[in-house]
RNA sequence: GCGCCUGUAGCUCAGUCUGGAUAGAGCAUCGGAUUUCUAAUCCGACGGUCGCAGGUUCGAAUCCUGCCGGGCGCGCCA
């Protein structure tokens, strides 16, 4: 990053040199192809109106000028129009060793200045258990999270408990239903009840345990009993899944408090609602949203509306930073009318982002599995984590853009073959690991520092380690990735997706390959032996780091 | 009907924000590689009118407009 910036200043100095003084922002790419270097500029493009030159020539110039740093640039070119620097050997290697050195810490930085930042996530009602759609939520949030921690923000990662109203009803009486049924009794199924097999579950549980003293028990009860018994079920899901979650949020609270009533009054007083057809309103509109909203119903009960504005001023309330809500596509009518709320109650649009992922599209073998939450068919996310397990799972739904649905193949997952990238990337740490266990081996009694893992590369002063004689393409390739990963991993927290950390991991993993296959690490040449285990433990180490982002262990065999 | 997301190789997707070099991966298919640190690996080949049509530009997968296909949502359900 201070290599990008360097550059970047580099090739501004020179514009003032040839009297340019306008200039749109300088974007140094990494081209796609080798012979055009480690970064290119196409400045001399956007400069071509104003000069009334070709790109060429402009670009000439600006190479005639640049005064790079020689520790770093090894060589500046014009090439048709571009402006292509080549790094130096020195810096690759100087970048192996603050890898080494820094260990866990390599790809951190401190961009986000501890700023402190609130992430609302999963936030699942409570009346069933969570499904592989709200697994993938959770992987991508739980991921974004890291990696703005990495990145120097204090992340603080939330779930909201809607635990009243018309669905904890619906639970309720569902609930109630399934076990006067196994208490023999015939009741009508409620009209807008959860069918899933689940519930009758939990009946029978309850049943077992406590027989039939419920019979006469008021609807109260049987809410009571369903959301805490599946609150409880979320929990554990989440957890197994390695999900963080440092607070828990219930709805029922902000109505306890007297914060809904709050609000509303505040919104009311500013002139924000009015009433209609027996039902107030929010005047959403006026802010964006395409229409009004109600926000209390004709029956005197309160929309989720009303409460949301309420959790939403209290995280405002809270001062964070920013705000990010993560949701479900099938939430995105609702995206307008929290930001108007917030414009209504006199906060900055910009510190709340929502984020949407859209849905996962299950399959199994190529075909498609049917899915119906009405009707209680779904695919649990303990099912997909007692099938798949939980790091290949994670890895899958974060290799997507979070905007593009996902497919998820199930048996695919579960094969441990090529078509499964997720082995490919765990087992290049794993065969990196597999090398250090071999060369402790090795290791003689005479010498004890001859050979060795991370430790003795590390004891045997990184500084003294002959790294000029990685010289294969291979090598140099690798070293050029390493270098790449704090990018990566900041470019991720700007644009708040996650999937080129996969996408990067198997890159690296896929050149770490090709480099085991045609080179040996454990040669004959002690020096060289070294060097390459140094830059193979620079491999795990960022493989490592980028694993651990998203929330999966890195193996050290298998 | 309206709104959001999406359409790139046989399949799954990067790349689109910030327009640039012959459009990149993986899988599948075909052909090869291992007496040596894990073959869950590697090397090579094949494969694309970037949904379609216009427009802006020296230059468009990328920006604008229209159309077509897929997903999701659409006033007192969440």
């Amino acid at each position: 990053m201070e290599i990008r910036e360097e550059i970047k200043k580099s090739i501004e100095d020179a514009l003032k040199k040839i009297k340019v003084k306008k200039y749109p922002e300088i974007l140094l790419e990494r081209p796609k192809e080798r012979e055009h270097g480690d970064f290119s500029t196409n400045i001399a493009f956007s400069l071509t109106k104003e000069l009334k030159k070709p790109p060429q020539e402009i670009a000439k110039r600006l190479v005639k000028r640049l005064e790079v740093c020689p520790k770093i640039i090894e060589k500046v070119e014009e090439a048709k129009g571009f402006i292509n620097f080549f790094l130096t050997e020195e810096l690759l290697f100087e970048n192996l060793i603050q890898i080494l050195k820094r260990e866990k810490n390599y790809g951190r930085s401190e961009i986000g200045k501890g700023e402190r930042i609130q992430i609302e996530m999963v936030s699942v009602n409570p009346t069933g258990p969570l499904h592989v759609g709200h697994g993938r939520g959770a992987a991508f949030a739980d991921t974004l999270a890291n990696i703005l921690e990495v990145m120097g923000y204090q992340v603080e990662r939330e779930y909201y408990i809607n635990d009243i109203g018309t669905q904890m009803e619906n639970l309720g009486k569902s609930l109630r239903v399934r076990y006067l049924e196994l208490l023999g009794e015939k009741v009508q199924f409620p009209e807008h009840g959860y069918q899933g097999e689940y519930l009758i579950e939990m009946a029978r549980r309850l049943k077992d345990r406590e027989g039939d003293k419920h019979r006469k028990e008021k609807i109260e009860f049987f809410i009571q009993y369903a959301s805490s018994d599946i609150i409880e079920g979320i929990r554990k899901d989440l957890k197994d899944f390695g999900i963080r979650i440092d607070t828990w949020k219930r709805e029922s609270d902000f109505h306890k408090e007297g914060k809904v009533k709050e609000v509303l009054k505040n919104l009311k007083k500013k002139g924000y609602l009015y009433e209609r057809e027996g039902a107030l309103w929010f005047r959403s509109s006026q802010f964006g949203d395409e229409k009004d909203r109600v926000i209390k119903k004709k029956d005197g009960s309160l929309t989720y509306l009303a409460s949301d504005i309420a959790y939403h001023e209290d995280k405002f309330k809270r001062n964070f930073d920013h705000l990010i809500d993560i949701w479900g596509a099938d939430h995105h009518g609702y995206v307008e009318r929290i930001r108007a709320a917030v414009s209504a109650l006199g906060y900055s649009k910009e510190t709340l982002d929502i984020i949407l992922y859209q849905l996962v599209k299950l399959s199994r073998s190529g075909k498609p599995v049917a899915m119906s939450t009405r009707r209680g068919e779904f695919v649990t996310l303990r099912e997909v984590m007692d099938e798949i397990g939980k790091d290949t799972s994670r890895f899958f739904f974060c290799m997507r853009a979070s905007n593009s649905q996902l497919d998820f193949d199930l048996e695919l997952a579960k094969k441990e073959s090529p078509e499964n990238p997720v082995y490919y990337v765990e087992y290049a740490h794993a065969r990196i690991s597999s090398i250090f266990k071999k060369a402790k081996e090795k290791k003689t009694p005479k010498d004890p520092d001859k050979s060795g893992p991370t430790g003795q590369v590390k004891r045997k002063k990184i500084q003294e380690i002959d790294l000029k004689l990685l010289h294969t393409p291979e090598e140099k390739s690798i070293l050029r990735l390493l270098l790449l990963f704090p990018d990566v991993v900041a470019s991720c927290a700007r644009s708040y997706q996650v999937h080129s950390i996969p996408n990067y991991l198997m890159e690296l993993a896929s050149e770490f390959h090709s480099f085991y296959n045609k080179h040996r690490v454990l040669s004959e040449e002690e020096n060289l032996i070294q060097a390459r285990l140094a830059l193979v433990e620079g491999v795990r180490i960022v493989l490592y780091n980028g694993l651990k982002l998203l929330g999966i262990e890195a193996p050290e065999k298998m």
